[in-house]
DNA sequence: TTAAGTGCAAAGAGTTTGCAAATAA
DNA sequence: TTATTTGCAAACTCTTTGCACTTAA
């Protein structure tokens, strides 16, 4: 554990969510190479986890934080939803098939309520 | 409809899954700009659809299409299941938040039978 | 003194954009 | 003509890589 990774990890765990990015820029000593190489290896450990909540760039966040992200198409807006939603289809899929769910690494997307009312079209 | 609009639209259907790189080389004589443009015209239209099959390029099908994407993190190989796997969630999400659920435009990722057997690390 | 990690700059993939030429209404 | 669409080239974003320099065991 060098100070650049410890660097990465604080930013990752006080940022919450974050992409590689918005880290370079919270950590800024640090090079954006150095910090998408401490981010790999800090995953291997098992230190943070990333998501993809979109087109973009992945999302990192600390490992703890287990849950399961639901991302509005319109508005980007994401939200934290507990991971036992994804309990019946875990088991769904793991009777079926013998095929293991990574629930961190999963997103769900949709419209969420206040888009659905007022639609900000463009507004991706 | 152009010709260039139709020929990607053929090639989105004889692909089945395909990103936009493979479907500009399955029609040679259409510029991948054009390419780009047309599948962001025949998603706007709701004759093609596509969903985040990983890291990389998104991956374009015929709207028709309407299945889960299921991919395994190690081997990379992507199954289509039912969209009824997402009923619970969905029904839970819309009913606790009125978030409307995409079923089209989500992948859950995990590890495969066969790769939880032999694990072909590193074949990310 | 050896191995590992870093910064910098360049390269690379995938995608988007500006614009002039081609095409269609 | 007038608007739309295309191809081409350039630009752009995000990420990875090569390599010399630094740092720590």
């Amino acid at each position: 554990m060098t100070p650049q990774r410890e660097h990465v990890l604080a930013a990752v765990h006080k940022l919450g969510h974050a992409t590689p990015e918005q880290i370079t820029e919270a950590v800024p000593d640090v090079d954006a190479a150095t910090v998408y190489r401490a981010l790999e290896l800090l995953e291997e450990l098992g230190l943070v986890k990333h998501a993809h909540l979109g087109h973009g760039a992945p999302s990192y966040r600390p490992a703890e934080d287990d849950h399961i992200h639901v991302v509005c198409h319109t508005c980007g807006r994401v939200v934290d939803a507990p991971h036992d939603l994804v309990d019946a289809l875990e088991q769904r899929l793991w009777q079926e098939r013998g095929f293991a769910v990574d629930r961190s690494h999963f997103t769900v997307f949709g419209i969420c309520a206040d888009c659905r009312e007022s639609p900000r079209a463009g507004e991706r």
